[in-house]
DNA sequence: GCCGTTTTCGGCCCGACTGTTTTCAGTCG
C-alpha cells in the first residue's frame, strides 16, 4: 500500500501543532508544503526510497534533509519520534477547532493556556460564560464572530461534491447575467478548477453598479442568510448549506482578479515568486512594475508578462504546470466536445430507469456517436443484475433500437461483477457476444484487499475496462483496499482501460491516479454510470477529472469513433 | 524546515478586513 497519504497526514498534523505552539511560521509552512507534495505525488515514496535512498527522497521539491529523514524513519520503524513528541504536547481534539472560521491558532492557544479549553465543549462554555471575552486582545465582537463561526462549522463541516454545486452555480450565474449592469461573470475558486469537492463558491463579476449587483445577489431565490453585503463583495448562504461569495471588480483588473480568485493557493504562491524574481509584483489588481501596472485585464496577459503560457484552471495546483508553461510544454487537454460517447450507462433492464430508446434519443441530443449500455450482472441482486436470458433479450432489443435510430449506436455492454475468486460473473461465451465489457467490484468483505481478484479478472481477454477502480464514495466511504499501482501496471500490460467514473459521488479514478495511469501509458475510459437520462450531463465531471489528470484526447477511449473503438478491442484480444 | 544563474544565510506571496488598538495583531482568502 502507498504510504504517501499517511505521511502527508502526519506532516499536516505536525504543522498544525507547531503553529499552535507558536513555532516559526515558515517551519509550519514547510511541513504543510511537504504534506501537500506527498499527497499529490504520483510515485510511491517507499519505492523512491527503495530505489534511490535518502537522496532520492530529497529530490522531491519541498522535501529536504530533515523531512526526508523523517520519512525514512517512518518507512523503517513505522513511526516518527518527532510526531509522537508533538502529538503529546497538545490535545488533538483541540486542533480540529482550527477549522472553525474566525478562530485561529493564537486565539485557540490563548484559550488553552488561560482557560484550559481542550475541546469543542470547553470552547462553547468559555464563549457563553464570558471568560474568553475578558482575555487580553479579546472583546465582544471577536467572541460573537467565533460563535457565528462555530455555528457555520457544525453545519458545513463537509465539503460539497462538485456535482451538487454545478446546478446551483449555473442558476446563480444565469440569473446574474440577466442584470444589464453585469458585463462579465465567471465562477472561480476550486469550482473553476473542477476539484472534486469544493468549500465555498466564488463568483467574480465586472459591472457598473456594485451596490445594485450585490443587492440583487442577496435577494436571489434560495438565499437563506446574508453574511455580508457591500459595494465590492457580497456573501450569502444558499439553501442553508452553500456559501456563495460574489465579488465585483473593475474591468481592467478582471484577468488579475480571475487569476487570483481561481487559485489554487499553491499555484498563486509560485506565480508570485516568479513575478518577484522578475522584479514584478502580482496582486488581484494586476501585475505591477514598481507603481506601474503592466497587466491585469485578461488572464492571458497576466501569465504572458511573467513569461508563462495561459494555464487551464484545472491544472492550477502547482503540480508542474508552471514549469510546463515556462517552456510552452502544457498538455493539449481534452475538451468535452471531443467526447464521442458515454461508456457506462444503466438501463431499465437492471437498476436504471430509462429504456433503451430514451437512452438513444438522449445520446443523439448530446451529439454522441455511441453509448455503451452496461447493466449489472446476475450476482448483483440488489441492483437487479441480469440473468443470462435477460441479457440475451437485451441484446436483441439493442439490435432493434439501433435499426430504428441510425443516428447513434447503442453498444451492447455489461458491468460484469468480478467475483470473490477473480472470476467474471458471466461465462466467456456470453462475454464474447458483447460489444463492450466493463468489469467492476461491488461486493467485498470488510478490510478485504481486492487487488488480486481484480488482477485475475484482467487476464480475461473480454474485459475492456475496469470500472470505478477504487470503489470510493466521496464523503461517504473510503473504498476497498486495492493497490492501484499494480492495477495500472496490469492495465498497461493487457491494454485494458481504466475508468474515470463520472458519477458525482464517485469520480473514480481521481485526478492523481488518472495522471499516473497516463504516465504509465494506460488509456482511460469515461463513463457517467448514469441510472437515468438526467445524469448523462455528468460527463462534464469526468472530463474535469481527465483534465485535472493532464489527459489529452489520445489518452481517452471516448474520443475514438465507434469503428476505432471496436478495432481497439479486436487488437487487444489477439 | 526548505532553498539558491543575484544568496549555503536569510529570505520565505500579498492584500483586506476586523477589532481592539493608539500603531498593530489575528484571521482569511
Amino acid at each position: 500500500m502507498n504510504k504517501n497519504k499517511t505521511l502527508a497526514q502526519i506532516f499536516e498534523k505536525i504543522g498544525d501543532t507547531l503553529e499552535f505552539m507558536g513555532d516559526n511560521p515558515f517551519k509550519v509552512n514547510a511541513y504543510r508544503k511537504a504534506a501537500r507534495v506527498l499527497n499529490d505525488l504520483v510515485e510511491d515514496v517507499e519505492e523512491i526510497y527503495k530505489e534511490k535512498g535518502l537522496q532520492g527522497l530529497m529530490t522531491i521539491p519541498g522535501i529536504g534533509e530533515r523531512i526526508a529523514k523523517k520519512i525514512v524513519e517512518y518507512l523503517e520503524t513505522g513511526k516518527i519520534r518527532k510526531y509522537e513528541e508533538v502529538m503529546s504536547l497538545v490535545p488533538q481534539d483541540l486542533l480540529e477547532l482550527l477549522d472553525v472560521p474566525g478562530l485561529g491558532p493564537k486565539t485557540l492557544k490563548l484559550a488553552y493556556d488561560k482557560l484550559g479549553v481542550k475541546n469543542l465543549e470547553d470552547l462553547k462554555k468559555v464563549l457563553e460564560d464570558g471568560s474568553l471575552e475578558k482575555l487580553p486582545g479579546m472583546g465582544p465582537k471577536k467572541v460573537e464572530n467565533i460563535k457565528k463561526g462555530l455555528e457555520l462549522y457544525t453545519r458545513m463541516k463537509d465539503r460539497i461534491p462538485i456535482g451538487l454545486a454545478i446546478p446551483i452555480v449555473e442558476d446563480i450565474v444565469s440569473r446574474l447575467k440577466e442584470l444589464k449592469e453585469v458585463e462579465l461573470i465567471s465562477p472561480c475558486g476550486s469550482f473553476r478548477r473542477m476539484k472534486e469537492t469544493i468549500g465555498d463558491i466564488d463568483i467574480l463579476v465586472v459591472g457598473q453598479d456594485g451596490f445594485k449587483i450585490i443587492r440583487y445577489f442577496t435577494e436571489l431565490p434560495g438565499v437563506t442568510k446574508v453574511l455580508a453585503q457591500g459595494e465590492t463583495k457580497g456573501s450569502c448562504i444558499f439553501e442553508d448549506r452553500y456559501q456563495v461569495d460574489l465579488r465585483v471588480v473593475p474591468r481592467d483588473s478582471w484577468g488579475a482578479a480571475l487569476q487570483y480568485f481561481t487559485g489554487s493557493k499553491a499555484h498563486n504562491i509560485k506565480v508570485r515568486s516568479i513575478a518577484k524574481q522578475k522584479g514584478l509584483k502580482v496582486s488581484e489588481y494586476g501585475v505591477f512594475k514598481g507603481e506601474k501596472k503592466i497587466a491585469g485585464a485578461s488572464e492571458e496577459e497576466v501569465y504572458k508578462v511573467l513569461g508563462l503560457k495561459w494555464i487551464p484552471p484545472e491544472l492550477r495546483e502547482d503540480r508542474g504546470e508552471i514549469e510546463a508553461a515556462l517552456i510552452d510544454a502544457l498538455p493539449n487537454l481534452v475538451e468535452e466536445d471531443e467526447i464521442k460517447g458515454d461508456l457506462h450507462v444503466h438501463s431499465r433492464y437492471s437498476d436504471g430507469t430509462a429504456d433503451l430508446e430514451e437512452i438513444a434519443s438522449k445520446g443523439i441530443e448530446r451529439g454522441y456517436e455511441y453509448i455503451a449500455v452496461c447493466d449489472h450482472s446476475r450476482s448483483v441482486k440488489y441492483a437487479r443484475g441480469l440473468e443470462i436470458d435477460r441479457l440475451l433479450k437485451k441484446l436483441e432489443e439493442i439490435k432493434k433500437v439501433n435499426q430504428k435510430k441510425p443516428g447513434i449506436r447503442l453498444l451492447a455492454g455489461a458491468e460484469v461483477d468480478i467475483l470473490g475468486d477473480g472470476a467474471l460473473d458471466y461465462p466467456d461465451e456470453i462475454l464474447k457476444k458483447l460489444d463492450f465489457v466493463v468489469a467492476a467490484t461491488h461486493i467485498w468483505k470488510k478490510d478485504e484487499d481486492v487487488t488480486e481478484r481484480i488482477l485475475k479478472a484482467m487476464d480475461n481477454p473480454y474485459v475492456d475496462v475496469i470500472a470505478h477502480p477504487t470503489g470510493r464514495l466521496i464523503g461517504q466511504r473510503e473504498g476497498y483496499k486495492v493497490d492501484i499501482e499494480k492495477i495500472i501496471e496490469k492495465a498497461r500490460e493487457k491494454d485494458i482501460a481504466l475508468e474515470i467514473n463520472a458519477y458525482y459521488e464517485r469520480l473514480d479514478l481521481n485526478d492523481i491516479n488518472v495522471r499516473l495511469a497516463k504516465e504509465k501509458g494506460v488509456k482511460l475510459s469515461i463513463g457517467t454510470d448514469a441510472h437515468n437520462i438526467g445524469q448523462l450531463w455528468m460527463m462534464r465531471l469526468g472530463v474535469g477529472v481527465a483534465r485535472r489528470g493532464w489527459l489529452e484526447p489520445e489518452d481517452i477511449l471516448n474520443t475514438l469513433s465507434v469503428e476505432q473503438l471496436m478495432e481497439w478491442r479486436r487488437k487487444r484480444r489477439k
